[in-house]
DNA sequence: GCGTACAGACCAACTAGTCGGTTTGAAACA
DNA sequence: TGTTTCAAACCGACTAGTTGGTCTGTACGC
């Protein structure tokens, strides 16, 4: 089996600190003596501190971005659509909490020059979700009266929030928690004939506590 | 006239500085350069720059705790209490962007003595939004299937996330956000009867929109 | 012998906090 | 009213500790 690689060592370590203490609360120092590394092991894999922020940045939000697409893709109707993608965000949360809390806590600390990377994808997330807030609206699935932006930034809000209150060995397995999410999310933004449909209602808790 | 004390000048300028930089992003060297102060008015008016962190996230906190519980106390029905703490909540943008904005990013850094009482407050933040919750479940208000944590969750996380995306000058009403956040998250909770209640429909926008 | 991966002592810059000193303003006194 | 007094408010040069980053050296595979 081959060893791990210090490179993901340090990130590893990294991400476990920083969860905790913060980006500034945990130094080059504390996270190679943590790892049994050391300063040079550290600058030979990153080229700055500032880089191994950038790098847990970019891991979350590709992946994030690419589970979108794919969703997108995978389903055909707004409501589909949706559910998947809040799903797979929801999900997440399982395998990157510490990259999650890190990219929500220290966005603001990257340098400009990463930042405007992680900005772009950013903003690409948020306009699918929009998208699919605006076909739904247009399939008479969703009510006219929703506000698109404010709508989407509330779900992007709600979900994102996850990183202060999810705890992997919580009473509700991630399922759960996508399924409640996606519950609350469509009874906000569907019409009362949309609820009746058959397909989209299978979304809806109150038919899973039916069986 | 009186003149603006020094002490609230230094937070004036912290907070449009923090808000900016964020709190490791900004010394106090900084901070009293901006305003015009020196290390010794500083250090004057507070023990230390965690003193000031500490500052900045009572007064937000006790603002918005008082105003939740002015709310629960002055109506009697769990929508009109949860819309008028919703309403407060999202008001609280309007007057204090920045200090919400330390609050939900800088937390992390607060020493553990200041952290305890800040704590303290927002866990009976939610704890009255959790009440509210169960109050409306109780009064056949709101759907049974409403899981009362990840719902009061969810609500303040996607208010809290304001502080991402408002600007005071933006296309909409600090009135017309809150009022399309109270239209999401009442149709997310009410029953189908409940938003026939004339009393409960006048806080959602398909009829704001009829008139 | 040569490049890649890593070690660890060292450095330069930065920054929170200090400390002796100065200003101010209002009460106490003459 | 003019003067003294004294404490609180404020100033700014200085310091001590910290921290990101560098540099020289070494071990090892090819």
């Amino acid at each position: 089996m081959v060893e791990k690689q210090l490179k993901d060592r340090i990130i590893e370590t990294a991400l476990t600190l920083f969860e905790k203490y913060g980006y500034h609360g945990v130094t080059v120092d504390r996270i190679v003596a943590e790892c049994g590394a050391s300063k040079g092991g550290f600058y030979h894999n990153f080229k700055s501190k500032d880089e191994l922020l950038y790098h847990i940045h970019d891991v979350f939000i590709t992946y994030v971005l690419n589970k979108a697409q794919e969703a997108y893709v995978k389903y055909k109707t707004p409501t589909k659509r949706l559910c998947a993608i809040i799903r797979s965000f929801v999900k997440v949360f399982h395998i990157y909490k510490p990259h999650i809390t890190v990219f929500n806590q220290e966005a603001a600390y990257l340098k400009p020059e990463y930042a405007e990377k992680i900005n772009e994808k950013r903003e690409q997330y948020k306009q699918i979700i929009f998208q699919v807030l605006r076909e739904g609206i247009e399939a008479k699935q969703f009510r006219t009266e929703v506000p698109v932006e404010i709508a989407g930034l509330s779900i992007i809000g709600m979900v994102n929030w996850m990183y202060k209150w999810y705890k992997p060995d919580g009473p509700m397995s991630i399922e759960q928690i996508a399924a409640a999410f996606n519950d609350l999310i469509l009874h906000s933004l569907l019409t009362e004939e949309a609820k009746r449909d058959e397909d989209v209602s299978s979304f809806l808790l109150s038919h899973v506590g039916d069986k």
